[in-house]
DNA sequence: AGTTTCGGCGCC
DNA sequence: AAAGGGCGCCGAAACT
């Protein structure tokens, strides 16, 4: 049996199937099969099969209890190769692919569906366009030249592989849901809101605080309109120009505390409340379907319910089957560690060597003990903070932790000029802007950069000397990596600035979704030998719902799966990926 | 009436 | 003096 196979799914619905040799080309006769999963079944040796599309076959082979070993997603390879080369803005179908392939008309992408509440998770995506397998294959011959074209092909082959394996743990969640008890998420909306009135107007608790807030004005307010609000405090001769909790709070005024409390709980009500509850959770379960690599960092985003953002009180709600349980795992401070891997910095690797708290080992040697001090500063230097004690902060950690500090300047230099940045293993900032234009530019002629920025573009990327320089790594971005002088905006235009900032937080955010991507790869693997499921994932976090007595093996399969994913990852490194593992029959209890 | 943007907040 | 990154969600406001 053939380590590879493709498959393609044919118009009627049936599928070709076809071994494929180590050269990428047929290596025995296309069959045509009527059910996809039953052509996956009867190969169970098959090492990796080879598809357009992970979202439109995955749920047909779960739907009938056929797993897969590992996958080749042709369109999520299209997409992560066409960044790499700097072609942000251009169509990633395999259609697409193979158009320019051909010297064809390019189609644009078919547009993305939105989130239905309570629907299926659908069986196709809507009008994808089935490539014949041969056509399928030359788009796949032509893939596989282009990773040797990147800057790193083994890094770049990982990354492919690894987010498609990304595609399969995503489908997998999406089917199994995360266990959510209804009735204990009614009871925390009850203790919070208290009663629902009949009308679907606010609930009791609500309705008392927004009275509070209006007697405290001396008329009537209404909290959950900002302007009105503004407005009231104006007339009460407090000049606030918003109504952010952080500038309310330092507002000496008797309706603030009102107003804070309405505006958490309010938060609860519209996000997480009953009418979320009817349109999400079914059957004791919610599923947020999730999707890999929905972000240009790679970070995963849930389509529909907010499963990204489930507030912490209602993490009540979250309870594992009866005799089973959920295994939470944290990843300990893992954008300091993943910077410490990507840049090297001798001093960094060493403190995030050991799995005892970083920002305490940090604060020790450039904070005088203050780990929150030494927290601040980190994520200041990865987020781009440019004002305030972040500042001062920043200018410590820089004679400490010079190569690591020097890194993120450098992406960010390299992001203001409009040149390509990247992750570890290759994932490509998009170079024209710092906000998702998700699918806003398909069909579009790529260089959007904007007015103002540098002269170099996706063009002049694609070419020798970005894709060379510009790559993530011991290369580093500009200038060597040693550097230690400060870097400063300079005159930077405010959109450029931006950029520089994004750039910034992407190689950190980005290489750590990299080693997330290995992490999960790693974890399903474990997990196919047991009955646990993996239910859950959020940027550093995991949950498993398995068996009781399963969970200890599963606490110590997330620990190797972390190691594991490190060195595939970040190859040889000192860093350690250290979790926190809670076993819980509730989400709650957790942390 | 339907669609897009804004304000504010949840999570990391 | 100073806007720290990535997302999704909701209702209201603003728009067509």
């Amino acid at each position: 049996m053939a380590d590879r196979w493709v498959l393609a799914v044919a118009e009627d619905s049936g599928v070709d199937v076809a071994p494929l040799g180590p050269d990428g080309l047929p290596a025995g006769p296309v069959r045509r099969e009527a059910d996809p999963a039953e052509a996956v079944r009867s190969r169970p040796d098959v090492a990796r099969w080879v598809w357009r599309s992970t979202a439109e076959i995955a749920p047909r082979l779960l739907a009938a209890g056929v797993r897969v070993e590992r996958c080749y997603d042709v369109e999520t390879a299209e997409t992560l190769l066409l960044g790499h080369e700097g072609r942000y803005g251009e169509p990633r179908s395999a259609a697409a692919a193979l158009a320019r392939l051909r010297g064809g008309p390019v189609p644009p992408d078919p547009p993305q569906r939105s989130a239905e509440p309570g629907a299926q998770s659908s069986l196709f995506e809507p009008r994808a366009v089935h490539l014949p397998l041969p056509d399928l294959l030359a788009v796949y011959a032509e893939q596989q030249r282009r990773h040797s074209l990147c800057a790193h092909p083994d890094r770049m082959r990982l990354l492919t592989a690894a987010e498609s394996a990304g595609t399969l743990v995503a489908a997998e969640m999406n089917r199994a849901g995360l266990p959510w008890r209804a009735d204990v998420h009614r009871e925390v909306l009850h203790d919070l809101l208290g009663e629902r009135y009949a009308g679907g107007g606010e609930p009791r608790r609500l309705a008392e605080l927004a009275d509070e807030v209006s007697a405290a004005f001396g008329r009537r307010v209404r909290p959950d309109l900002p302007a009105d609000v503004v407005r009231a405090f104006g007339q009460a001769g407090v000049k606030v120009a918003s109504t952010r909790r952080w500038e309310l709070e330092s507002v000496d005024h008797p309706a603030v505390e009102p107003l804070l409390e309405y505006k958490k709980l309010y938060r609860i009500w519209v996000a997480h409340g009953w009418s979320w509850l009817q349109d999400w959770v079914r059957d004791g379960r919610f599923r947020p379907e999730f999707l890999a690599g929905g972000t240009v960092t790679g970070r995963w985003v849930t389509n529909g319910g907010g499963g990204l953002q489930i507030p912490k009180v209602i993490r009540r709600a979250v309870v594992a089957d009866p005799g089973w349980r959920l295994v939470v795992a944290d990843a300990d401070q893992m954008e300091p560690r993943v910077l410490a891997a990507i840049s090297r910095d001798p001093g960094l690797m060493e403190v995030a060597g050991r799995e005892t708290d970083l920002y305490q080992s940090v604060s020790d040697r450039a904070f005088s003990g203050d780990r929150a001090q030494a927290k601040l500063a980190v994520l200041g230097a990865v987020y781009g903070q440019t004002s305030g004690d972040g500042l001062k902060n920043l200018a410590a950690l820089r004679r400490r932790f010079p190569a690591a500090v020097a890194y993120v300047d450098d992406a960010a230099r390299a992001g203001e000029e409009g040149r390509l940045v990247r992750t570890w293993l290759g994932r490509t900032c998009p170079p024209a802007s710092g906000a998702t234009d998700d699918g806003e530019e398909a069909g579009l002629p790529q260089d959007g950069l904007p007015s103002g920025a540098f002269g170099a573009s996706g063009t002049s990327g694609a070419s020798g000397a970005s894709g060379e320089s510009g790559a993530a790594g011991s290369a580093g971005f500009a200038g060597s990596p040693g550097e230690s002088q400060e870097w400063t905006p300079g005159y930077a235009s405010t959109n450029s600035r931006a950029r520089g900032r994004f750039a910034r937080n992407f190689v950190v955010q980005g290489s750590a979704a990299d080693w997330a991507l290995l992490l999960l790869a790693a974890l399903r693997r474990s997990c196919a030998d047991l009955a646990a499921e993996l239910v859950f994932f959020q940027h550093d976090e995991v949950i498993v719902h398995c068996p009781e007595e399963e969970a200890a093996t599963v606490v110590t399969a997330i620990r190797e799966a972390a190691e594991l994913a490190g060195r595939l990852t970040f190859g040889p490194t000192p860093v350690r990926f250290p979790f926190t593992t809670a076993v819980v029959e509730c989400y709650g209890d957790a942390k």
